[in-house]
DNA sequence: TTAAACTTTCAAAAAATATTGAAAGTTTAA
DNA sequence: TTAAACTTTCAATATTTTTTGAAAGTTTAA
């Protein structure tokens, strides 16, 4: 395999697994691509290697710098804007972690603790629906709780919480 | 709020979480309602409860059984097919990480591993490519195994985990 | 100022995904 | 066997999501 053929399985491997993730495949495909490039890279450049279109490429470009994992850079003279991706790869594990737990768990958690505090009427439905979402919510909290613990963690939190659990 | 303002929130909610977690919303809406009703219910109770049609149903159906998390039931002198959900969220969590795991983690991590053994040309991007898929391939294959040793687990290690990380 | 060099926006088009419903398939009771 | 009672399949349709590209917007140098 040589590089040429790396570097398109691996951008592609990337887009595909961000469909998955709730990040589309543009967006994944773009930080992909700044994460194995050595020198930020000018919208055109993008543009040109994963041959969308500019409007696409600026949308995409936003949302990635909202999620905190892309950075805008400029290039001294120069008028154009250039970008470059988080190249920490633990840093970067935190930043998602702490934006999903933002954006999906929370509200979620504030949903699940809404309904399972309804009036129990005693018929076995609403036993039922109280039941499962109080478990439902206290493990979302847990998982949140987890969440925030690793991003608040320094460095190499991943490997660190293996060996904990482990043994 | 009442029992169908509560019940119908938490299905509409887990439906659009679902989607973020690469299940589509009937998908999902079907596990909510099963996961809240105490009786085993029937393709036309599903159908008739969140108004999709029998093919719909049968599809998602048979893809929540292929996750684990949903089962056939049969009553006794009935033709009819009755299905459940699995009831203990914990056992629920545990079935999902099973099936993320072999379903996207391990092929993800099977494409890093090829990519970053490719011939290292000494060029500042092959370097960088191999650097980075190699980073990505030891982080993800740490989660695999934090979310296999979780499945091999026995009852709340998700309160377990946590204890363990917080202290 | 002006205009060149850029970036962003957004309505329209394209692509991807989910849903329907009727026909085909299956199972069981008689 | 047959036929009733179901479930599954899948081509057609509807819906949702993504992408495009050109116009509008912004910034900077002269």
């Amino acid at each position: 395999m040589d590089y040429n053929e790396a570097k398109n399985k691996f951008i592609s491997t990337w887009g595909a697994l961000g469909t998955l993730w709730g990040i589309n495949k543009a967006m994944a495909q773009i930080h992909a691509l700044l994460l194995i490039s050595p020198e930020p890279l000018s919208m055109e450049d993008i543009m040109e290697e994963l041959q969308i279109s500019r409007g696409n490429t600026s949308m995409n470009l936003r949302q990635l710098m909202d999620w905190g994992i892309v950075f805008k850079e400029n290039k001294m003279g120069e008028r154009k804007e250039y970008f470059t991706s988080e190249k920490d790869v633990q840093e970067l594990a935190r930043q998602i972690a702490k934006e999903r737990s933002r954006r999906e768990l929370q509200p979620t958690i504030k949903i699940l603790n809404d309904v399972s505090n309804i009036q129990d009427d005693g018929t076995a439905k609403t036993t039922e629906l109280i039941k499962q979402t109080k478990a439902l919510h206290e493990m979302a909290n847990n998982l949140d709780i987890m969440m925030n613990k690793v991003v608040g963690q320094e460095q190499n939190w991943i490997t660190k919480a293996l060996v904990k659990l482990i043994k």
